[in-house]
DNA sequence: ATGAAAGCGCTAACAT
DNA sequence: ATGTTAGCGCTTTCAT
């Protein structure tokens, strides 16, 4: 017979130091193969309603957890995705990371944090060592311009969110609608009276394809104003974009040219925009209208507050993962791309 | 003799669906056993000059991953640790994390994040996916108030950093030093003339153990003001702290005591301190001054900036992984408490 | 209803 | 220098 002891005192057995036990642990102790007790533990049926009940006791009393490794290696599956984002500290892409773990979580599959730092070589390790962890699939915001096939590992699904690879038709891609945001922080510069309008652009090896720039352009042809290369600013990446966007203004303003309007394409951008227009004395929103993009805390906290983009990081955190377990199925994921709106944030300084 | 085909055509092989192969298929084809294979791959040594470099050759023509779920499986290690997180969408934490991410991926290590939202149930639940994931160790950042016996499964190395569980003298802890911070901030205000102090506590189940409390008790006590327990303030942990802490701000308003600085035991609670000031048209630091604690966003965005505690993340998270690592490799960790250093940050809300 | 046994990919002990 | 083999913990097929 089986050795009972203990069994009422649930995960407190006699000595301290326990053991991880396995199935066959289990097996041995209650005397039934580990055929039955892997059934058992997994609800496959095909055994008595005692049997089941002996082993459940059992597995909680001596605080059984299964290996998913060996698990893993046997079903070729490991209930595991890997995040790939370019920084985690980031306010937009933290809020990502969350509702990313937390439909993960519900949908019992963990997530690997990988943080690329916008770093091309980081970025392709990472690929190589989650194949290796055998992930079930890759959520990827990703700084690569190309996924190329030598760092896309043994057919492993990939979503991309926010940003993504050009050139490649193949991978199922989330993103706000950017074109029309940008459009629609444009015009509501324009309705508010603007017509000197700068861009600040983020890094990009060619921002004329970047649907930001092409909503920011629309918008003034629509409204019949027309565009002026000058007042395209670009952050290079190098430090932080506020910082950068700080200089690019403060740069700006020292040409003397009109300038009545800032439209920065992140949050943190016109940010460093609203600091270089405040050490130029220029006030905010009376002289000129700045807006931003991504709804985070770098708009929400200044004062004056910072009209912004909101672009749902929510549903587009979501509609990654749903994507992404669907192909981890098998199963149609319908159109390659989604587009998740996106709304305009009216705040103070814009007013 | 083994096929070379494709060998130089790295990483594109003739068919694009590339099956993944195991070093069984790598020994296959070049003609050697897998446990030459095996040893090549790990650099173990005796082995000719020539199979190395045609196992090599192998191995990354056909890019060959390996298989750690298998690899885990067979050492009993699987350099992976759990990240457990109140909140990663916090500022704080997020910082936290990206530096346990660093830290963690330069010693080869991959890290599952975990956000537990400050749920008890969610947080026992990672305990024992993280142990059945096999990690070899855990960071936790824990809402629990006490690690019992049934959640820590099969001795697992476990570091807690920042907030930990009471009662537990066995789990390292890194912690900023909180008594000594208190005591900064509350003195700070005092030496710039604060006489009537708030004292905004997190949720806690009895706030007069709490470091932070007891360091603002110094402080008063080292300056002879007396303290009032009706200064105390206390979030409940229902709403977002900067919410309840606007609330609790306002309510003790109404009460037409006498008031002329706070401390917030948080940069949120902080925030929501200055909101409710403004509001009642006090203003700020000229009629009360502020400060908060963990410098991040919400501290150093708002105007008036507020000053605050700044704990170094990154100490903290660095000091966390060396701890865990240690104790994963079973060495000596020294000192079971690790007090990391706080530096106060004046910023315009108490100047 | 239950058991025996194969095998997932890998490493290491033990041959040779 | 290299090969053979056992076995990590698990699921699953095939028996019984």
């Amino acid at each position: 017979m089986y050795n009972l002891y203990n069994l009422n005192k649930q995960g407190d057995n006699m000595d301290n130091h326990k053991k991880k036990l396995s199935i066959k642990d289990i097996a041995a102790i209650s005397g039934v193969s580990i055929a039955t007790v892997s059934r058992v533990l997994n609800n496959k049926g095909g055994y008595s309603k005692e049997t089941e009940e002996k082993i459940n006791a059992l597995a909680k009393s001596y605080g059984y957890v299964s290996n998913m490794n060996a698990k893993s290696l046997r079903e070729s599956k490991s209930q595991t995705i890997g995040l790939i984002v370019p920084d985690i500290s980031n306010d937009f892409f933290a809020t990502l990371a969350l509702h990313i773990e937390n439909y993960s979580a519900k949908h019992n599959y963990s997530v690997f944090i990988c943080n690329s730092a916008n770093n091309v070589q980081k970025e392709k390790d990472y690929f190589k060592s989650l194949a290796s962890k055998c992930v079930d699939g890759i959520i990827c915001i990703s700084g690569l311009n190309k996924l190329t096939e030598d760092i896309i590992y043994n057919d492993i699904p990939i979503v991309c969110i926010d940003r993504y690879p050009e050139n490649n038709k193949t991978i199922p891609r989330i993103s706000s609608d950017d074109i029309h945001a940008a459009f629609l922080a444009t015009e509501h510069l324009i309705k508010k009276g603007c017509r000197d309008i700068v861009f600040i652009s983020s890094f990009t090896a060619d921002y004329e394809k970047k649907e930001r720039y092409l909503g920011y352009k629309k918008a003034l042809d629509t409204y019949g104003i027309p565009l002026d290369k000058n007042y395209i600013l670009q952050t290079q990446g190098k430090e932080p974009s506020q910082i950068e966007a700080e200089i690019l203004i403060t740069d700006f303003l020292k040409t003397q040219r009109r300038i009545d309007g800032i439209f920065a394409s992140s949050d943190l951008a016109a940010l460093g925009a609203l600091y270089a227009l405040k050490r130029a004395n220029l006030k905010v929103p009376e002289q000129v209208k700045l807006i931003g993009f991504d709804n985070t805390l770098y708009s929400r906290l200044p004062t004056p507050s910072i009209s912004t983009i909101e672009r749902n990081p929510k549903m587009l955190a979501e509609k990654g993962c749903e994507v992404l377990l669907n192909m981890i199925q098998g199963k149609d994921i319908g159109s390659i791309d989604t587009i998740v709106p996106v709304v305009l944030v009216e705040r103070e300084s814009s007013k």
